[in-house]
DNA sequence: CGTCTTTGTTCTTTATATAGAACGCTCGTT
DNA sequence: AACGAGCGTTCTATATAAAGAACAAAGACG
């Protein structure tokens, strides 16, 4: 990994826990770890667990992804130049479904990897005008459109004239669930 | 922490990996963890640590946010007894829209006061079964499901067995404003 | 002054996340 | 068939993250 991200994120911890004005003692107790486990943390040693993490933020009540705020360049939600992306829930494990806001800027496009086979893709836009679909067959949308397409094939975002935000919900096939023996 | 949780970075982790057509063998080496960790992990089990969790985010170029689900930093507001709701995003001034989600736990229900005149109402079901309508015409939606009716009379939703977490958005009358000062 | 309390550190110990090997499985190929 | 190559799973072994106790240092208060 990167030593230099570790020392950021403890670095981070620290201010956020002192911004709170609380003590390391008592931050650990409240979030349900260590002392010892939050010292080093802060001091940049270690490699934490996702649940430590977890109730971590928690805690100091930020978003996961400020904790990792990072220069080495994976930003909380920028995936491309000009395109933020943000989970905002999801479906049971029967019914999977992935809902995200997706916010493009004037001009900027995204090509879009294909998902799951069988997954569908559901947009709304919010705001500003937009192009979606396969590359070879798509629509234009407005505020409060929507439209619905397969999204196991390539599929393009495109902003027009204006800043876009809309929802995007993905659609998994259902689970077959397979019964433990 | 919570397993649910678990389960849908599992998910995540599976589906991004699929969109991108890489085997679970492959990323594993590409991103430099076990295959044994990788699939641990992609079945819900354990907790993986910071280390692993960057380098299959780096691999599967997503920011970190995405691959965690963060209801952690998702401030939402009580407005009833069962009933949870977050302003996610809205449009524009010359296209109004909010759009929300919205969550009733299992068996609750709510009737809304109609809204400005003129507008609609869209409705996307992320999990969970739930009725919603004009009280004299509901409809029954499940996951991915959708139904859209004007919002300027009284309107119901209603959970039914399960917790229900639905994307609601409303659309006003489009402003017919000229000239802005 | 002493002696409590609280601070953050660094020990030791225990739990467990990860690595690596071995497994059964499904495909192609000969 | 038999074989090999790939897949994802589940073992075992090891490294290490986390827990808990002990630590020195710095006030607080009589």
């Amino acid at each position: 990994m990167d030593i230099a991200m570790l020392e950021a994120l403890g670095r981070r911890i620290t201010t956020l826990r002192q911004a709170r004005e609380l003590s390391l003692s008592a931050l650990a107790v409240k979030a349900g770890v260590a002392k010892s486990n939050l010292s080093n943390l802060e001091q940049g040693r270690g490699n934490p667990t996702l649940d430590t993490l977890w109730r971590l933020a928690k805690q100091l009540k930020v978003p996961f992804g400020v904790l990792i705020a990072t220069e080495v360049g994976m930003a909380s939600s920028v995936i491309d130049n000009g395109m933020y992306i943000t989970l905002l829930g999801q479906g049971s494990a029967a019914h999977p479904i992935d809902a995200y806001l997706m916010r493009v800027e004037a001009g900027a496009s995204r090509l879009a990897e294909p998902h799951t086979c069988g997954s569908e893709e559901h947009i709304m836009v919010l705001k500003g005008e937009v192009e979606v679909g396969h590359h070879d067959a798509t629509r234009q949308l407005g505020p409060g459109e929507t439209t619905r397409f397969a999204a196991d094939h390539v599929h393009i975002y495109r902003a027009l004239d204006e800043d876009v935000a809309m929802l995007v919900t993905i659609i998994y096939p259902p689970v077959t669930q397979d019964h433990p023996a």
